[in-house]
DNA sequence: CTGAAAGCGCTTACAG
DNA sequence: CTGAAAGCGCTTACAG
């Protein structure tokens, strides 16, 4: 604190103008002069006067100290932010993560100071668990490490994933986006206009959100009352489709095909281009999410849309609700329903068998 | 506080598990084993294996109220931060800010609790800076309150604003983009391909940069040797030219125009077609900004971009440097050279004179 | 080298 | 109704 640094006037300072000792001042100060305590108005003027008179603002600090609450949500993210590739990925999750912060009055701290230099991010940082610097925390990630999340369950800190996570021998709260039933909703689309073989293609990776689309893709074959080929269910590598697979496909008398991802349906356009096929004439496809920002051009994908703001903003509204739990214990899920889109990839098989 | 949670660890506790006092911990923990104090290597040793078994971390609040700083930085907007409007806005500012956080490794603490109901944001609740949460803070905003950064600025709280900001008997740090020079060499550019009448085409409004751009442009003129005609220079409301607008100009010998914005610029080529004018055949056409992501389409306009990410990333640079200043009451600017864009819509004008 | 103690600015039972 | 005091969790001279 140089000579040069304004001073600003404490509690005490308000105190001592008004009279009184800096709990009542507090009191006042607070509005907390209801019910057991009860500060007769006069009183209360003088102090609320001597407040004005010195231009006192509470610190916000001290104020957390003494409550014991900071009022900050942590998000944190394992890779980084704001990517400039990732932006269309974690940018509407932060839209509705901002947008409940602001309602219910918390602010939002982000952890950028945890790299690790290879892009990733940790939440332990020589074994330290830098998320402790907010109340709890939101989580976000594809690349989420099991490892750093298990510590996290077990020193009992509030969190709250987006999107489906599952750790062996504990319960963790998330707020996920329910692919399975979207998926056997999509899939149903399909039948009822008429296909009965119907592909699906996906990456080969297995997170939770991959395995929740093909369970209701099986789903809603077997609710369609199609048969479940397994030789129909196609993971392929890099995310991208070849046109020789997807040849492979239609000699197996396929008509439609749902894809996992926007870069894997990009890459089956491609295949069909390449193939001279006509989509929806020759090949119906669907599209399990949503697309890409930049593949936008390739006309509009039918499939469903995954409700991403409105998962950041209820991820926020667990985790406030778990803050207020006495039992930290308690783990809590919820499940969102994604927002079909109808497109123009879906029509009636040319064949009919 | 209930038997389930399970309370964090405080510095006493990893102090009792140390074996040592609770000052002998934190010198550890701060590193502060230097100079006076010398702590034996066995000792530092065992307070660090202990934080770590507890899986301490210090609590930010109880540290900044003691030694008066946090390590957090704040971002303030006075609107919402991740608002679907201004995406391409802000993004390019958040990604140079997180960046630069991340390599000074500071958290980042996003003001998302001061709504005022309206879509705009303040810094100041029932007179309370909430600012004060963090050490010292980013602002960004087109639409700042003079007021609240002028309360700022008497109470010596340490921010870095995002573009020039000016304030009445107060010098405010910021970092900004030099539209003044990037529009100079503009117009340069205009007149050595041979255009002399040169118009203007801007908002009703004030701001900074604006008046920057404005600047410029007189400037650029004047180094060109051109005639300054101040009918030339139109401000049009709500940020759309119209084609009798644009006619009048034509009628004045206009040869080429520069705009303001990404909307101005739109309205301009949509007055052109209505005109039926060719551009740059028969009108050259700058941009003194980026076009908005949604009007890409308009073709390749010639100007220049703001390196919004590189100031995103100064700022936070600025702004440590700042925090670690003795007498607060030095303020600092910087000023970051614009990329020109070479663009297609500049052509030597189809008259010469 | 290390501990006891004061202090950061506020809140909150607890007495009276 | 109101004040003295303890406490929030940490840091930092100051002694020893």
């Amino acid at each position: 604190m140089s000579a040069f640094h304004i001073r600003r006037p404490r509690l005490i300072d308000v105190a001592q103008r008004a009279g009184v000792s800096s709990a009542t001042a507090s009191l006042v100060l607070n509005n907390r002069v209801t019910g057991n305590v009860r500060i007769p108005p006069e009183t209360q003027q003088r102090v609320l006067a001597a407040a004005e008179e010195l231009g006192y603002v509470a610190d916000p600090v001290a104020q957390s100290l003494a409550r014991g609450r900071n009022g900050l949500l942590g998000v944190f993210t394992f890779e980084a932010i704001f990517p400039v590739t990732h932006r269309d990925f974690y940018y509407p999750f932060l839209v509705g993560i901002e947008r409940a912060a602001e309602m219910l009055g918390f602010d939002l701290l982000l952890f950028t100071s945890t790299s690790v230099g290879d892009g990733r991010r940790r939440i332990y940082r020589d074994g330290r668990n830098r998320l402790r610097l907010a109340d709890g925390a939101i989580l976000l990630g594809v690349e989420e490490s099991k490892t750093e999340v298990q510590a996290l369950v077990q020193e009992g800190y509030p969190f709250v994933f987006v999107g489906r996570r599952e750790l062996e021998g504990c319960e963790i709260s998330y707020v996920a986006a329910d692919y399975a039933a979207a998926t056997a909703e999509l899939i149903e689309r399909m039948v009822n206009v008429g296909h009965l073989r119907i592909a699906y293609v996906g990456a080969e990776q297995f997170t939770e959100s991959l395995l929740d689309r093909r369970r209701g893709y099986r789903d809603g074959l077997a609710a369609s009352g199609c048969a479940v080929d397994d030789s129909l269910l196609c993971l392929c590598t890099g995310q991208r489709m070849v046109a020789p697979q997807l040849q492979t496909l239609l000699d197996q008398g396929v008509t439609a095909v749902v894809t996992e991802s926007g870069p894997i349906a990009y890459s089956l356009l491609q295949a069909c281009n390449e193939l001279m096929l006509d989509i929806p004439g020759d090949l119906s496809v669907g599209l399990m999410g949503d697309p890409f920002g930049d593949m936008e051009n390739v006309g509009h994908l039918s499939g469903f849309s995954i409700p991403r703001e409105e998962m950041g903003a209820q991820a926020v509204h667990l985790l406030t609700r778990l803050l207020d739990t006495k039992t930290p214990a308690t783990s809590q899920q919820a499940s969102l329903p994604c927002k079909p889109v109808a497109g123009s990839t879906i029509a009636p098989p040319r064949t009919r068998p």
